[in-house]
DNA sequence: GGGAGTTGTGAGGGATTTGTGAATGACCTA
DNA sequence: TAGGTCATTCACAAATCCCTCACAACTCCC
């Protein structure tokens, strides 16, 4: 069956969690602090991470972070109080869910499934945005194909290139562009945008987006090109 | 930003959902039934529902029937099965996407967010104007259709024609074009528009525009031609 | 047909808009 | 801390477009 981390300062909490977990039938790592939880991750590669965000030393959040950066490991977080800064950045870190202490460890234990069993149908749908035969967009894994060739863009280009693609062959303004990019439009420098298109049309080609004097840019549709 | 409604009996996901999307930036109104969710809706005027199809009381068919009556919203359904039953009644709705339970609450709010893009897309309604069968100007996309065959005109240009296409046979002076070209009509010299014109005749063909002497220019109706 | 006024048109100046390489600074990583 | 990536900004070159001008062609009215 599946295996969880438990990563918490406090040998009680620790001992508690890891009885229940295993009467549920889970193996069960543990570590007390940040370095040995990414330590124990790396080698042991649980299904599930059950992190306290205040540790000593390497804070929770840290922890979580590099777990985040390393993999798609789901992480329930334990947060001590309900302090609206404590939910936010477990939140920000997409944190799968969270508990507050003090918490039921049965309850812990059906968040565990429930988090798993998502995880498990994270048969995530993958949005794909496809223009023609040879432009492909697979939007949450970031991944681009222009005519077989896959191509690397960064997270603003993507950005760019997808909110185009959705509809080809309309015209998208500079300050819609930059709606892409930022979640609102920021007061920002329009031709930054320009300078992503620069960089976008290096890396797929000259053929996908054109140029419309004074308004702005657009997918071209495959019957144009 | 914008207004999510989010309709569940269980405290626990709407509490999740809430801190969910209010950290993605929406506005959050929650309801536990269907009658205080329609209460809601009326007075909350959400851009979009998040219903639970199980709901106590008034179920969350008849919830989402009365939505879809009362105007235009969106709807992303929770069901807590993945029964057949459940998608096709759900779809049948015309709920516009649906997750089942156990859900990361990360995926809904991406959901949410596709959704929103969707609906927008869809409501900016890609504003085209015909002429006869031959003629065809989409705004939005800048686009010009003359007889089948695109053709490419520059803002200036673009405005003039669909200004005068808007009402076919009305006929245009000078300054009423440039009005069209120029927010208000500038200080200018009026002869612009001549130079206009003939580039623009130089593109789509001498039939579609007429000189009325003295005048200005028309734009001439298909039953003309 | 003649003349006055109006429109068609080609060409070029000049303003605006875009392309682009390089510099800057923020942020992350080793 | 040093090095890398990336988003943004800047400055200048290049492209595009709008407007104007000058003159030819046309229309209308007498």
């Amino acid at each position: 069956m599946a295996t969880i981390l438990v990563v918490d300062d406090e040998p009680r909490i620790v001992q508690l969690v890891r009885d229940y977990l295993e009467h549920g039938g889970f193996t069960v790592l543990t570590a007390a602090d940040g370095p040995a939880a990414l330590r124990t991750a790396r080698t042991g590669r649980p299904d599930l991470v059950v992190l306290d965000l205040s540790l000593p030393g390497l804070d929770g959040l840290d922890v979580a972070r590099s777990l985040r950066r390393e993999g798609e490991v789901p992480i329930i977080m334990l947060t001590a109080r309900t302090e609206e800064s404590d939910k936010l950045v477990g939140l920000e870190l997409g944190a799968d869910d969270y508990l507050t202490k003090p918490f039921s460890p049965k309850e812990l234990v059906a968040r565990v499934r429930a988090v798993l069993r998502r995880a498990d149908a994270a048969s995530t749908p993958s949005e794909v945005i496809r223009v023609g035969t040879d432009v492909e967009l697979d939007v949450p894994r970031m991944e681009a194909r222009f005519g077989g060739r896959r191509v690397d863009l960064t997270k603003s280009e993507f950005q760019i290139v997808s909110a185009m693609a959705r509809q080809p062959g309309r015209v998208f303004t500079r300050s819609q562009l930059l709606d892409a990019v930022r979640g609102v439009a920021f007061e920002s420098y329009e031709r930054a945008i320009d300078a992503h298109i620069k960089n976008i049309r290096k890396k797929v080609g000259q053929q996908y987006i054109e140029t419309v004097f004074g308004v702005g840019y657009r997918f071209v549709e495959p019957a144009e090109r």
